[in-house]
DNA sequence: GTTAGCACTCACACGCGGAGAGTGCTAAAC
DNA sequence: GTTTAGCACTCTCCGCGTGTGAGTGCTAAC
């Protein structure tokens, strides 16, 4: 039976696929010919849905229930049968126009890149902030009083990155003495890493008569915590969204969903914890940070068991590897992957190209009319 | 039959929110005498429960069915029968040392107040940022330059708020002239608010032989840009949290929940939605705003139609009225009030210190123990 | 290789009936 | 007058069987 896949079987596969994505109900032989016409007879698609059952690109659930595509079903249609596509000129404007809307704000570009992913592929969204490659590089700080026992600290690192924090004096401190202070740091730490910032402190705390104040190190202190706490969560932090975008697909909505209502909202809940904590995603955005392009990991195929029903569409984005971040859509594997691949390789090289624009690098051009 | 809220039926009454509330289950007259072993029979607490629903308490969803509380019974219940608790000493430990740990950082306080609120009242949480009663006022800036095409703008404002933008520069200019630029600027523009800055840059820009160069006017457009984005978005800003401890409570599992499972999944959504846009909490920020103490406002009692089924606990927090913000918890109506209030209130009090700490006034104590 | 025809298989929806839980009522006891 | 025992009544929930329809798999003819 099983002669390998021909030609006509890859069209019948991809018609399953596309339709599949399209209703979300198992499709049937009859359908296809009467939706798409193939010069066949229900008949023979069903001896091609058989063979292609075989070659375990499709599954049944039950005897007398359509064609639903199987993990593999949709690798081969990702890698061989769809037909690439760019987003219209008209969205990648659409989409332009509210980045400029928040030039200048890195925090606000993750935001928006989170909701125009969301919005556009109709999933979750994910986002991880650009992560310089190298170590934290401290650059100066301000020090501003906020009354006389309070003092504002504005420590600014290589890389356009700021952290403020607050803390309290022993004693007032005049503006100016803040001021002095704060060249005296800034110069005497440029360009040190924490490492090297905690071994200067120490070194000098150990003189007989050390450059710094004590205050001056209580600064020196709150500046290491500062780093450190930077350094620790950029790894895990990850921004989401459109929880709800996603939950509107008929996966989650128990009317629609084929099979119990239990299971509906038990996938809910498991969606919710996977975007929540980032279980699940483990090695995967390591891997895309390591990689090139667009990955698409589907279902099952990597990692977790708890992934098993969901796709994931991630792509890199930074400038060369010095600075990187990751971003990409995760929904139930029936999703619409030309859309989301080609929504997020835009969105990636726009947001490569506004970093790119930061750091004066050249980034990758967008597929077309970069910003 | 109804004689008024006897004594004997208030306890009734108390016992069967309480019940109703640990159980998610409809309580029994049975259960009741069973349980806690009131002096009574069951017939004698069925009339009791017979006319505590003819008052309006209590209701039935059909006949051989226990009692369930309405609106009208959680509000008495929270007004006159329920007992005030704070939470233990050994969980305001906990929690102030977890403040400790992120001491410094006013955005990090509010994620914390999120969680902290949630995983205490095992529901979603919200919190606003606090908000300045008056307009903001502008402090002091700083310019870096990130490299020769582009530099870092830092604001700073008054209250401890500081924005940070980046923006192209159409010349390269030495990190000297930038100083002086930023120097200039912070001390022409301390303490007026966008408006006066506003005025003030129009003004000059129609002298014949203006005070700042064309590139001081890009800064200052930047900044007013920062400062109405600020000033728009900030009473919209909710910060969310609790998610998953929410959707963990009965009524959104299906199995556990009396009802259909269509139903529990509808009302997930539903929750979500709230969660996420703010909508059906309408007028209640303000009004906690403007209130003192603990606000609760159970089910359809104010507002929309999709809050019937919850309840919001939420109190102000901040320094008199100059700056305060909201923070509170949102759940099913059956919630446990108690713990709850106390809740909202120990974290109000400990974020109103810290805010106070940090404009140096004397916050409401908290009500024992402020760290 | 293709197709018509047909038996076969399941999920799904519907209806039914029994079991169980709790109430509401009544009449007797306190 | 209040409390209580007893009991009928109501309504949900669950399991069961059954019919229906969708869709397949197979077979035999083209």
């Amino acid at each position: 039976m099983s002669a390998g896949l021909t030609e006509r079987r890859q069209t019948i596969l991809k018609l399953v696929i596309q339709e599949f994505v399209e209703t979300a109900t198992p499709v049937a032989s009859e359908t296809l010919v009467r939706k798409f016409g193939l010069g066949i007879s229900s008949a023979t698609v069903r001896n091609e849905l058989a063979a292609l059952e075989e070659l375990g690109y499709l599954t049944h659930l039950h005897t007398s229930a359509g064609r639903v595509p199987t993990d593999a079903g949709y690798r081969f249609f990702v890698e061989n049968l769809m037909e690439r596509t760019t987003l219209s000129l008209a969205e990648q404007r659409t989409i332009q126009h509210q980045f400029y809307q928040v030039r200048g704000e890195l925090d606000q570009w993750i935001q928006l890149a989170g909701a125009v992913l969301a919005r556009t592929a109709q999933n979750a969204s994910l986002v991880t902030p650009p992560r310089a490659a190298e170590r934290l590089r401290f650059r100066s700080l301000e020090l501003i009083a906020i009354h006389e026992s309070m003092a504002l600290a504005v420590f600014v690192f290589h890389g356009g990155i700021v952290k403020q924090q607050t803390f309290t004096l022993d004693t007032a401190r005049a503006a100016e003495e803040l001021r002095r202070s704060a060249a005296r740091l800034s110069d005497a730490l440029s360009d040190l890493t924490v490492s090297g910032i905690e071994e200067l402190a120490t070194r000098d705390a150990g003189l007989p008569r050390p450059t710094f104040s004590e205050f001056e190190h209580g600064v020196i202190d709150s500046l290491v915590r500062a780093m450190q706490a930077f350094e620790e969560q950029a790894q895990e932090q990850i921004h989401s969204d459109g929880l709800l975008e996603m939950l509107s697909q008929p996966e989650f909505i128990p009317a629609l969903a084929r099979d119990d209502a239990e299971r509906a909202v038990a996938r809910m809940r498991r969606a919710l914890e996977i975007l929540k904590s980032g279980r699940g995603l483990g090695t995967l955005i390591p891997q895309a940070l390591a990689s090139d392009g667009v990955q698409v990991i589907i279902g099952g195929e990597n990692s977790a068991d708890e992934m098993r029903e969901y796709s994931v569409v991630l792509a890199r984005y930074g400038v060369d590897r010095a600075i990187a971040g990751v971003l990409g859509i995760i929904g139930p594997t029936r999703m619409a992957y030309p859309r989301s691949i080609s929504t997020v390789r835009y969105i990636s090289s726009l947001m490569s190209n506004l970093l790119a624009e930061l750091y004066n690098a050249e980034g990758r051009a967008p597929e077309s009319g970069a910003p």
